[in-house]
DNA sequence: TGACAGCGTTCGCAAAGCGAACATTCATTC
DNA sequence: GAATGAATGTTCGCTTTGCGAACGCTGTCA
């Protein structure tokens, strides 16, 4: 028996398992045993018990000695998506106004130190799309989305999470100090909505606004797009047709129970 | 030591975990221990260290006795769609064939005697949409798509396929025999495309044509639409569509790896 | 060709988790 | 509101599972 009592109500194989099918990502869509292991922070064995087992069950393939996810992982998202009427509630609000502000719009919440896109309207003849879907991650620090969602927490709770954080430098112009970005971070708070230039792209400028109501899980929308020629009428133009959507989700009660 | 004997190489507390996560359907987001353990044929103490482990690790929340799935399974499914690029080589294609037909674009697969949705455009002023999302479950006999994905597959394997899926009674319309199915499969085998009229809901018609090549993992593009005044016109110029979006599909081999 | 490094796989033993049995809570009936 | 019963949640001793050191295999470099 070590130290370190274990939970006798906790399947540490089951968490073990677990952590094998979290470690495939956009980065590595197919790892060997021993590149999973090593992510996994797991003995050779355990992983390749835990990846057969994933294997049997069909949320993974094994093509020779490489390993990746099957559609079959869509399912498990597919359980939380009509549980909560996305399909229904969420994704036709997002669409229209997204169409009628000419943008792609993004709706993300907090998932470990992470942003976490939970849904993306779709609009057919906008600017390139960087190809994030829901299920994404993006940073935190210095994404509109990101910093909407710090202001959404009290302050000391938005300082910790952005501790544990990565900042990594994306652009010339990314904040690096915590500090810095917390002030942003409560500037967004105050005025209730969140501006970034070129901090995760160079010439992108990022919009976020809250959805969830205060007290809430955070949860924000937001949109991105390249500096035209009248920043402020763009960003006003874009920032209410964000407020707009949000007040609608919010209507809705579509994001409540998140 | 029982009878059957047990794969060291699969770890069983793994899987029954896993079968746990995956009883989280569309009919029911929040469920008790109890009804877990139902769901998934296990004993309640199994069920519960299994639901436990998984409120642990974040993917589940409980809310008194109730379980249900948090955004964080989103993960697990943007692990799969980043890796193969939905956002970038799928998604786009299906929303700009779905702008032009006007008309709501699925992508689709076999899963467990069921047909599984793999993607679907969206289109901002269409007809009511089912609220069906990706990673979404739809019946195979009943409708064009599931027709469609058999018609992929060589015909006695369709059969077997079919003998083991469920055929409910969705409308007066809907085929109940396996043969007369099987016959309406060969004859979208044959002809490259397939419609169904009113089998799973009355009214509706849906085409589906194939996008994997012949010999892959079926996949298929489909939509539906209410019946209109002109069913022969609105037929060729929805097939043309999808048959277009097909075959941009195949070009981009957006779907060559599932 | 030999040495090495990285990978997948095996097997004895420790510990993890199964499930019968025990609490506890909730619903009904008198 | 006490008594009954059914359904749910939790514990703990016994058995089984799965951990990981050790092994063998495969490709790579000198």
């Amino acid at each position: 028996m070590t130290a370190a009592e274990q939970d006798r109500n906790i399947s540490s194989s089951f968490a073990k398992g677990l952590a094998v099918l979290a470690v495939f990502d956009a980065e590595t869509p197919s790892m060997t045993l021993a590149e999973i292991a090593r992510r996994s922070g797991q003995d050779r064995a355990t992983a390749r018990r835990g990846a057969l087992t994933l294997v049997q069950a069909g949320y993974l393939r094994q093509d020779g000695r490489m390993l990746s996810l099957t559609p079959r992982v869509l399912v498990l998202a597919g359980g939380f998506l009509q549980a909560n009427q996305f399909g229904r509630r969420v994704q036709p609000v997002l669409n229209r106004h997204a169409r009628q502000m000419q943008i792609e719009v993004t709706l993300a919440m907090l998932d470990q130190g992470r942003v976490l896109l939970l849904a993306q309207s779709t609009v057919d003849h906008g600017h390139i799309t960087y190809g994030f879907t829901a299920g994404s991650h993006i940073p935190l620090a210095h994404t509109s989305l990101g910093r909407m969602l710090l202001a959404g927490l009290p302050e000391e709770e938005a300082a910790a999470v952005l501790a544990e954080a990565e900042i990594p430098r994306h652009t010339g112009q990314s904040l690096t100090e915590p500090g810095s970005i917390l002030e942003r971070v409560a500037q967004a708070r105050q005025q209730g909505y969140c501006l970034t230039d070129s901090e995760f792209e160079a010439g992108i400028t990022g919009y976020a606004v809250p959805v969830s109501r205060p007290g809430q899980t955070p949860i924000v929308a937001g949109c991105s797009a390249p500096r035209g020629s009248q920043p402020e009428a763009d960003a006003e133009r874009l920032l209410r047709g964000l407020q707009l959507c949000a007040a609608e989700l919010r209507q809705a009660e579509a994001v409540d129970h998140l």
